[in-house]
DNA sequence: GTATTGTCTACTGTTTTAGTAGAGATTAAA
DNA sequence: TTTAATCTCTACTAAAACAGTAGACAATAC
């Protein structure tokens, strides 16, 4: 399951993409542009922020702005930062394992199993990029 | 994210097919041999039986049986019954689709986005059985 | 009729989700 | 230097989902 904040920080970026190396947009716009509740964006972007891809100014023509290239931010980053690790099951994360204490991990076969969409998954998000979702038709 | 109570159930799934054809299983022997707590246990098989995927019995010589041959049970169905649809959003779900309020279903990239993603993991999870499962590696 | 085993409904504590509130810090411009 | 605009930060909260537990009841075999 993606959470309205990942799914929220994924639809902020879109914008921010297209306006990258252009001027600032304010949270205020992104909000009422992509139907996402400003104080929660507020606390999205921040967290954009604080993991390196967004740059922000307050004030008058303030606003926030992309510091990355488009190409070069992977989804599946972005929605790690928001969500957490993309396995369906910890045990079977690659960014972020940790045992689960009902099964052995050299045997389960639920972990082999989820294994397999992890990678399934993250061979969509992690190829993908900021500049593919804006560019998809 | 898959829930304890799917993962239970997959679990519990591999000794019910391991058996299949062969005598029943008491809820407490898989409960034991799969570190699944009982009375959860219950009810997942319960709903599992509820589904058409096993029967039981009561009293003693009771038990829990496999009546679909593991070859014809898909994974995918398994987690949609314990779990719910597969997809990230319910707005790229094929089988429980459902609009979001924030987004236009048309031009939606991160739906977009999250139908390639639902379909990596139908891709794994529908074509993949409990036998598949049963003998993976 | 008694022990064994599944059935069913309801309850409960914890965690996560999805925000909201509000005071504070920065900045640009008048 | 004041003011308005904007981002920042911490805390709070309501609702839902998750992960079970409890216990009475029904069915079955011996």
């Amino acid at each position: 399951m993606l959470s309205n904040k990942a799914k929220y920080g994924l639809k902020a970026l879109i914008p921010l993409g297209k306006n990258f190396d252009k001027q600032a947009l304010l949270i205020s716009e992104i909000s009422e542009s992509e139907n996402i509740p400003k104080k929660f964006l507020e606390q999205i972007l921040l967290d954009l922020k604080n993991k390196g891809y967004l740059q922000s100014k307050s004030g008058r023509n303030g606003g926030y702005w992309l510091i990355r290239k488009p190409q070069e931010i992977y989804l599946g980053d972005v929605v790690r930062i928001l969500d957490g690790p993309l396995a369906p099951v910890q045990c079977a994360s690659l960014t972020a394992y940790a045992p689960c204490q009902d099964c052995d991990v050299e045997t389960c076969k639920v972990r082999f199993l989820m294994k397999d969409v992890r990678d399934a998954i993250s061979n969509i998000l992690d190829k993908r990029t900021l500049f593919d979702m804006i560019n998809e038709k």
